[in-house]
DNA sequence: CTTGACCTTGCCACAATGGTAAGGTTTAGC
DNA sequence: GCTAAACCTTACCATTGTGGCAAGGTCAAG
């Protein structure tokens, strides 16, 4: 019952790298795995398990810091859930503040575009944007 | 008329860092300044100017990449604008990339914040969540 | 002449991932 | 049993843009 799995399996079953998840055990976030005698590592479902959910956090955008809560809080029986959401809510703060600037910047720079000729004259409302005083 | 700035002062005019500045310099964005005796980097207004042009793209998201093309062309009196604005669509379209990543992620993640309690209870819908199968 | 505010270079750090190199191991085919 | 492919190991470097620190030189004001 106990498949365990090398390190390449592992990761086809988690979804990540093998190089991710060797930098994830250098890291701090994985217990160290067992090895066969040839020094392979080997992960057990569990752990398996434990990839996938580090796997999902990425995805949602969560940092290897904050996994490294989230695991914590996973692994903990006695865990609180609001703590989980302060958590997500956090990193919901921090997207929203990601989109805005982003869109900030898009704003803008849409509006430059949009009043450049875009034709073969030198002259370029961009280009006269970003120059403090007059560039041509 | 020639007024020189040391580092720390063109760096106030353009509000960038003299750190920041030494690094562009380094990368081959910048040509390499006058210095004094001593050594001191010295810039005239016109490198000044360029400073600013490249604090104001960095504003806007550009790369230090992206900026060197951005220099070029600026200072290409031959440029044609079709090109400037070409690059400025690239950019564009990164950005609106990484906000439609972004909002993917928000949208799923605040769907599992609201389903999570946020009380004392172990039970929290963003960890089943990023647990493959069961997680309590 | 001292003190503080500059400047210099050089190295390390972040965050997360990818690449490459040089070597050992296992497995499948013959 | 041998060989080749496909794995595994560690270790180092690159990326992107910025910040920090250290050890030292310089300049201006008191």
């Amino acid at each position: 019952m106990a498949t365990l799995l090398t390190i390449g399996d592992a990761a086809k079953a988690s979804g990540l790298t093998a190089k991710m998840i060797r930098h994830y055990e250098q890291s701090g976030l994985l217990q160290k795995p067992a090895r066969t005698d040839a020094g392979y590592r080997l992960y057990n479902s569990q752990q398996v398990q434990q990839l996938s959910f580090i796997h999902q956090a990425r995805q949602l955008g969560f940092s290897l810091h904050e996994i490294q809560s989230l695991l914590q809080l996973w692994q903990n029986p006695q865990r609180e859930s609001r703590v989980v959401k302060q958590l997500a809510e956090q990193h919901l703060a921090d997207i929203a503040r990601k989109i805005a600037e982003l869109q900030n910047m898009q704003q803008l720079l849409q509006q430059l575009a949009d009043s450049c000729s875009a034709d073969s004259s030198p002259h370029c409302a961009i280009l006269a944007a970003l120059a403090p005083q007059a560039a041509d």
